[in-house]
DNA sequence: GCCAAAGTACGACTGCAATCGTATGTTGTC
DNA sequence: GACAACATACGATTGCAGTCGTACTTTGGC
């Protein structure tokens, strides 16, 4: 296995859905989808979406119910550092202060996440890297 | 204008390439892009593709020369910010911070621009969002 | 003046993400 | 037990990113 291939747009969206809500039916993916972006697809376009990452193994499937339920494979951290690091390389040459000076930004942290952040800086004090 | 469309994978790379080295040949490019990831397509490919982008609007071309001169016309610091939104609203909901301790977690951030963060986190010392 | 080298132009192709339509199977309800 | 509602299955289609081949043009060197 070379480097996990980074999932699309749809499946990425997919994948937000099921590790929000947990293990969930077609059903449920589709109205959720529909909920946090106003348009969404037709109802077997999630279902046929689903059933590609399930072969895909993005997702696992219990066909226990009638409604079959999926669950993500894949984990949330691991997937998202994926992407950031895609991100980082391929727009940032690696620089990661500059694009987390781009987030924050963007639009401020919250208290916490100030926090973490902090934490963090602090933890680097040391290291010359 | 809604929002400006968001550079394909080649376009951002090829964007990366103008930005670096101001505006550019086609051969410029097209061996700028080799040397930095070792696999490139064909020079044809490459010029079509800057005569697409041209199209688009995303970069500009001096015809005055036989060897046409692209520059880029979208400009870099707006561009990436808005691929880090794009990726800050479709996987972190929105939380920079979250965002932030990712990518710097990823690679240690440089001594200038952990400098920059801190600087950052001090100016929203007293704003509550 | 010729021609090899280097350039532009652009139609055509490939691969894949995403969407949909339609066929078909299941189930609860009256 | 018939049927409406809801489920899965899956082939077909669309649109686009990316790539390439080929034709044509320009030019510098001999």
């Amino acid at each position: 296995m070379t480097t996990d291939a980074i999932p699309t747009e749809v499946e990425l969206a997919i994948l937000g859905v099921l590790w929000k809500r947990g293990p969930s039916t077609v059903r449920d993916v589709h109205e959720a989808l529909g909920r946090e972006d106003g348009k969404s697809a037709g109802y077997t376009t999630t279902l046929k979406q689903l059933q590609v990452m399930s072969a895909k193994g993005l997702v696992s499937r219990d066909e226990s119910a009638r409604s079959h339920v999926y669950a993500a494979s894949v984990a949330e951290a691991r997937t998202k550092r994926q992407l950031v690091k895609d991100l980082l390389d391929r727009v940032f040459g690696g620089s990661s202060g500059a694009l987390a000076v781009q987030a924050l930004s963007l639009k401020p942290a919250s208290k916490e996440e100030l926090e973490d952040l902090r934490r963090l800086l602090d933890e680097d004090k040391g290291s010359k890297r």
